[in-house]
DNA sequence: CCGGGCCTGCGG
DNA sequence: CCGCAGGCCCGG
């Protein structure tokens, strides 16, 4: 499930493996439909066309192409965007994009929520939704953070899932997160101090922050652009670790649902509030 | 704020 | 065979 780490590898992959290469053909395969062309646009408008730039946007990746184009891709849970497919996976190819120098990189999804658009820049925010899309975090001061943060109802989670308050985060890091805060996933916005939500500002820094630093988490289907598994799964306090011990108190993980997902916490250092 | 839908693979 | 995995969207 790649969030705004594991999705920040694979624009940081591309950007150097991709910028300046120009498209041949952009090829749908397996029935794939989950394509939104704007009007007026076609994936043939995008041949012979120049990749300027890859940039990403919450879990969006964006690439830049000339005449004001733009291929937008979001992975959604079991998406990938690699440079070989690998043997026994072609039956989940979904599209091809080939590179007038010969190489090709492939989008593929075990599953099919994975999505691509096509339009040009002036239609990205409408067109993919990135327009809905709340703050960077790597953009957003201390101020700005508690300005979101302060006076808000609801379960600090559920805030933090909600791409439109700030941009990137999933259900992995937003229980990371949490930990980090040492406030229950559960807890209230409403009720958090100054500085438990200065804790909750620092602590979504430094999670994905770390998550880039170790190239994502590969603990279902994230793997980077030639392949390579992210390392940030060994450095996961609370995500996965039901029945663990706690490496801050040796108390033992919890399960529970909040938000509809799986989400891992200690009760000890998390008190709900 | 919750739950169902979109999909498929996997583990119990 | 059923429930879970959890990205986002939508309707209630």
């Amino acid at each position: 499930m790649p969030e705004l780490p594991e999705v920040e590898t694979i624009v940081r992959e591309l950007r150097l493996d991709c910028s300046g290469k120009t498209i041949n053909r952009i090829v749908a395969y397996n029935g794939f439909d989950n394509c939104a062309v704007s009007s007026g646009c076609d994936f043939a408008d995008l041949e012979g066309r120049k990749i300027l730039d890859i940039q990403r946007r919450g879990k969006f990746i964006v690439l830049v192409l000339e005449n004001n184009l733009r291929l937008v891709i979001h992975l959604r849970m079991t998406g990938r965007v690699m440079w070989e497919t690998p043997n026994g996976r072609e039956k989940y190819l979904r599209a091809s994009i080939s590179f007038t120098d010969g190489s090709v990189l492939y989008f593929s999804d075990v599953r099919k929520f994975g999505k691509l658009w096509v339009c040009s820049v002036d239609d990205v925010p409408q067109v993919t939704g990135i327009g809905k899309l709340g703050p960077e975090p790597f953009e957003l001061s201390l101020e700005r953070f508690r300005a979101l943060f302060i006076n808000r109802k609801g379960g600090l989670k559920n805030v933090l899932l909600r791409q439109d308050i700030v941009a990137g985060i999933g259900n992995i890091y937003a229980d990371e997160i949490c930990f980090r805060s040492g406030i229950h996933p559960s807890g209230r916005l409403e009720k958090l101090k100054t500085a438990e939500i200065n804790r909750v500002y620092e602590s979504l820094i430094y999670c994905l922050e770390e998550g880039i630093k170790h190239c994502g988490v590969s603990v279902s289907d994230f793997v980077g652009t030639k392949g390579d598994l992210g390392k940030h799964q060994n450095y996961l306090k609370v995500y996965g670790r039901v029945g663990d011990k706690c490496y801050s108190c040796k108390n033992i993980i919890q399960k529970t649902r909040v938000a509809g997902r799986g989400t891992y916490y200690c009760g000890e250092c998390q008190k709900l509030k």
